[in-house]
DNA sequence: TCTGGGGTCCTGTTCCTC
DNA sequence: TCTGGAGGAACAGGACCC
């Protein structure tokens, strides 16, 4: 998908068409996510600070992402792609490969074009963005041809100019060539894939290491045997923080990592697993980055075992000049626990006694009193109003709140009003599909 | 200018076991 | 009994991707 967030955003947005589109975090240590064609133009792109993107475009819209919204589009378009074959291998919300020879849709370069044309044509259709495709004889070719083929574009590379192709480009073009291993190369000599293929294996392997040096020539010769593979277990969870200021207070830190491991584990068990290794990350004051780690006896979905576990781990680590970041892991992941192993060999009795032991830890639902918490208004998310109906939240602040009331559907700009952010008839609402559902 | 969050994979070092 | 080496697991860090 192309500019996929901030694409999304303008379709749910008719106001935003056409123009310059931030998607981010909005707090003082933000990065970009993803800006707009429009934005782009500005010199805003990806990973880049927001303090740096307002300034080079102060007069584009800042939107914080709804996942929910892309996962409903990615859901829709992985949809379509799995109607062309059965092997479809996401890569993430936007992006996937797909074996086309063994959905039987294609079988050479003509028929794979048409099925190519008519891909995008049916994500047009059903979502209302646009999508590129890149169609190659292998995942990396097929890769850099999509890359290529954006904005709302197509690229095959015919098989047999896969070489001429490559050959005379950046190296950077090759996926796993990030700014560390360019520069490595560049200080070699080498900067196009062409001179990767001319330096030779071994030098390669000298310069990056025998993985990453084999890998590398293979790909510079357009060599990848790879696979499509459809199914893929995660191999770790984690959930991190930065901090908008830096958590100098030894006691916050540590309430910050009992919480991040209790996030952790809520992640763990929703995907059903459980997971041996727990990793806590320390990013300091000065942004050096330092991991540590411990192996349990066995894996666990335990969120106390967990908590020790990190707890132990932030007792090795120095914090004084403060943290900005903090973060809990696991790894090592199975779809069993050390405790399920016990329970096993343990009487049936037995066990329906710790379960409903464990049951009376935790508190009733009934039992949480609601407390009155002030109400957030986020950029960009969609609110509802008693008397004007649908529209999304273009600022808020100093208790106010100041709404756009158009839909995906609207054929121009809404109205703008502001409110007290307190209005008993304004609230958030979920997001629109961007393609009007037709009422039968 | 001042650097997110969630992942994957690889490498070098150290420690343990055989 | 001591020593050397091989090999694997654990650990820490780094690069990369979206």
């Amino acid at each position: 998908m192309d500019a996929f967030y901030a694409s999304a955003e303008q379709a749910a947005k008719p106001s935003l068409r056409g123009k310059a589109v931030v998607v981010g975090g909005l707090g003082p240590r933000g990065v970009v996510a993803t800006a707009s064609y429009e934005a782009r133009r500005f010199g805003v792109h990806s990973a880049m600070p927001m303090g740096q993107a307002r300034r080079l475009a102060p007069n584009a819209a800042y939107l914080v992402p709804r996942f929910r919204l892309y996962r409903e589009v990615s859901d829709q378009v992985m949809g379509l792609l799995r109607e062309l074959s059965p092997l479809v291998e996401p890569l993430s919300l936007d992006e996937a490969f797909v074996d086309l020879e063994a959905g039987e849709t294609a079988w050479d370069a003509p028929s794979a074009e048409a099925v190519g044309l008519r891909l995008r044509a049916d994500i047009r259709r059903v979502t209302g963005l646009t999508g590129s495709v890149g169609i190659a004889v292998s995942k990396m070719l097929a890769k850099i041809a999509s890359e290529e083929a954006k904005p709302d574009g197509l690229l095959l590379i015919p098989p047999g100019t896969e070489r001429a192709m490559l050959g005379p480009k950046s190296v950077r073009i090759l996926p796993g060539v990030g700014p560390a291993t360019g520069d490595h190369l560049r200080r070699a000599g080498i900067q196009t894939v062409e001179e990767i293929a001319e330096a030779g294996e071994d030098e390669l392997v000298r310069l990056l290491g025998k993985a990453h040096g084999t890998h590398l020539y293979a790909m510079a010769l357009a060599r990848d045997e790879r696979p499509v593979v459809a199914e893929r277990d995660s191999k770790s969870v984690s959930v991190e923080d930065t901090y908008d200021v830096d958590i100098h207070d030894r006691v916050r830190v540590r309430t910050e990592v009992q919480r991040l491991a209790d996030r952790c584990v809520e992640r763990l068990r929703a995907a059903g697993r459980s997971g041996r290794t727990v990793v806590l990350k320390v990013r300091r004051y000065d942004f050096s980055t330092l991991t540590r780690s411990e192996t349990l006896r066995g894996p666990t979905d335990d969120p106390g075992v967990v908590r020790e576990a990190a707890a132990r781990l932030l007792e090795g680590v120095d914090t004084t000049g403060g943290v900005r970041l903090l973060g809990v892991g696991v790894s090592g992941l199975a779809d069993f626990t050390q405790e399920d192993l016990f329970a096993q060999a343990a009487a049936a009795s037995e066990e329906a006694a710790a379960v409903e032991e464990a049951e009376d830890v935790v508190a009733p639902v009934e039992d949480v009193v609601a407390e009155p918490v002030e109400r957030k208004w986020m950029a960009g998310h969609d609110v509802r109003h008693a008397e004007f109906g649908a529209g999304w939240v273009q600022g808020s602040g100093l208790g106010r709140v100041t709404v756009r009331f158009e839909t995906p559907y609207s054929t121009s700009p809404g109205r703008v009003r502001t409110f007290a952010v307190d209005d008993p008839l304004l609230e958030p609402a979920d997001p629109l599909p961007l393609v009007e559902v037709p009422v039968r």
